[in-house]
Parts: structure tokens; sequence; C-alpha cells
DNA sequence: AATGCAGATGCGAATAGTTCGCATCTGCAT
DNA sequence: ATGCAGATGCGAACTATTCGCATCTGCATT
């Protein structure tokens, strides 16, 4: 069990569980966002014993102490979980393939500004996702 | 029956039912999204027999002929039905009290450009909502 | 106006991701 | 080592949406 994880989870008043400490490494290591499923199997791999309500329940957490962000992308019905890091990040997502890869930069942050001067709205947060059809899907044998 | 509407959809190839008709207009008058519950109730007032069901298949027949649009917005875990216009929109979502009203401009569409040169994808589509506290929930009776 | 038929609708059951209730178990303070 | 609050495992419940099938309707044809 990493010291760090433990750490961190203890900042945030959540009791560090071997299920949590081990959720939690998964997210971190990832570049793009899970599904409760996707995150099942894998812990599945290491840890015998570990429940799908379980991973429900310990992201429902995450999402509260503000480790982890929960949003649903439109290529399917299902939540995703990605850790909380220094900078957002969006994602472009294959519509043919559904690869999600990251976007370097957020074109909104300034663009927020105006939108609340403009309705006077408090802005808190936003979502973007970008469709389109990768390199791989384009060529002579993707499917269209 | 509005004429229009009959000569609307059957441009598209599609039987100008009294259901299909009734709910192609609704969704023209609409300034925001809809989900199909939300269909259902308006429809339910003026056509007695009208299935959930049905809302959904014609909303899907829509949806294939490109009149509609459908997507899930992040308050909550419904489908949100839209008539296609010239101009698509996007929205700002207050998080305190769901309301949501269209934002003028979008400023996705020259950014998209970028996002294909960096990555090689083609882009076919974008969404985009914010979300932020409206003036009524900011103020000193707003929930927070 | 009456008829026939493809396709649309109504109804109820099925589906799938997520949440909940409850009994058992675990991490941590003592 | 012990006790207890809170975490987990398991199965059932929940909800928006979809599907299967019997009945009905719009429309082209007569």
């Amino acid at each position: 069990m990493n010291k760090d994880t433990i750490e961190i989870l203890n900042k945030q008043g959540i009791k560090a569980t071997k299920q949590r400490v081990f959720l939690y490494e998964i997210l971190k290591k990832q570049e793009k966002p899970l599904t409760a499923e996707e995150i099942y199997f894998l812990a599945k791999k290491e840890i015998n014993s570990f429940n799908l309500s379980t991973i429900y329940r310990i992201l429902d957490t995450f999402v509260k102490k503000k480790l982890v962000v929960k949003y649903k992308l439109d290529i399917d019905e299902k939540f995703h979980f990605e850790i909380i890091r220094e900078k957002h990040r969006h994602y472009l997502l294959c519509i043919c393939c559904n690869q999600i890869i990251p976007i370097s930069d957020c074109p909104i942050e300034k663009y927020e500004h105006d939108i609340a001067e403009q309705t006077g709205y408090v802005i808190v947060d936003h979502n973007l996702e970008i469709k389109g059809i990768c390199p791989n899907c384009q060529g002579p044998y993707g499917i269209h």
C-alpha cells in the first residue's frame, strides 16, 4: 500500500482501506477517464473480492471530496471517472472506435468571463467534448 | 394539423401522423431542450392517448432524419431533445435550480481547426455546457 | 367512399447502469 | 487484544429507455 496515497486520503478524512487505496492508484495512472466497469475489471485482477457497488461508493466518496470528477461522455450511457489534476482536461472522442484522447488546452476559460457578464450567472464549471474521426478510422479500412 | 409541419415531415419521408406532427410542433416552440417526459406531459394535455414509448420512437425517427438532436445534460440522467436550427446552440445550466438558457454564440468552431491539425482527427461535432449559478439563486434566499 | 396494407402506436415486459438495504467484516483508536 | 464506527459484499430495487407483439391508422388504390 502506497504511503503517499494513504496520506492523500487521510488528509481528506477518508479512511484508507485496501479498496480505496487501490482504486485511487488505478485512477491516478490513467490518461483518460474510466467507467466503473473498466475499473472493476482492473481491480479484479489484483484484489479478488472487489464489488461493483463498492466501486461506485468509493468513487462517490472521492467525488464528494473533490479528488475525482464524474461525468458522462456522448459515446455511451456510462459514467466516466477521472482523477482531478491541477489543470482540468477535455477530450476528443472518435465516433467510430470510441478512442478517447486528451486535448492540450481549454478554449473556454477566457470565454466564461463574457458569458458571466451577459447573463449575470456566476460560472462554476463547464463541459466540453469534441467528436471526430481518428486517423485510423479515416483510412481505407475505417468503418464509417 | 399544421400544413408546414406535414410538409417538413413528408420531405424527410416521414409519414405525418397526428402524434408526429404534434410532437414536432412542441419541439419547434421551445427555447430549451426538453426531456421525453416533459414532452409527454405537454402532449398528454392535448392528445389523450399518447404513449411514452411512442414519443421515444418518434424522437428517434426525428434524430435519424436530422430534424432533432438528442443528448444528455449534466443536470440529470435523462436525454434532452432539441429541434435542429440553422445555428447550433449551447446552454448555460444553473446548478441550483436547473434552469437552462441558451448561450448566444459558439466559441468552439474556430478552435476545431487547431484541434484537427494537432491530432489528425476529422472533427464532426462538439458538445459544450457551461454551469453556473443564476442571478436568482445567488440572492440572499438562494440555496447554495 | 370503401378497402388493403405497410408501417405506426399502445401496452407491458425487458434491459442496463447505478443505487440501496442489510448483514458481515475491517481499520484504527483504545 | 478489543470494540466500534464505518466500509464492504451481495442481492434486490430503481429509473430511463428500448423492445416485442397485437392492434390501429394514414394513405394509395380502386
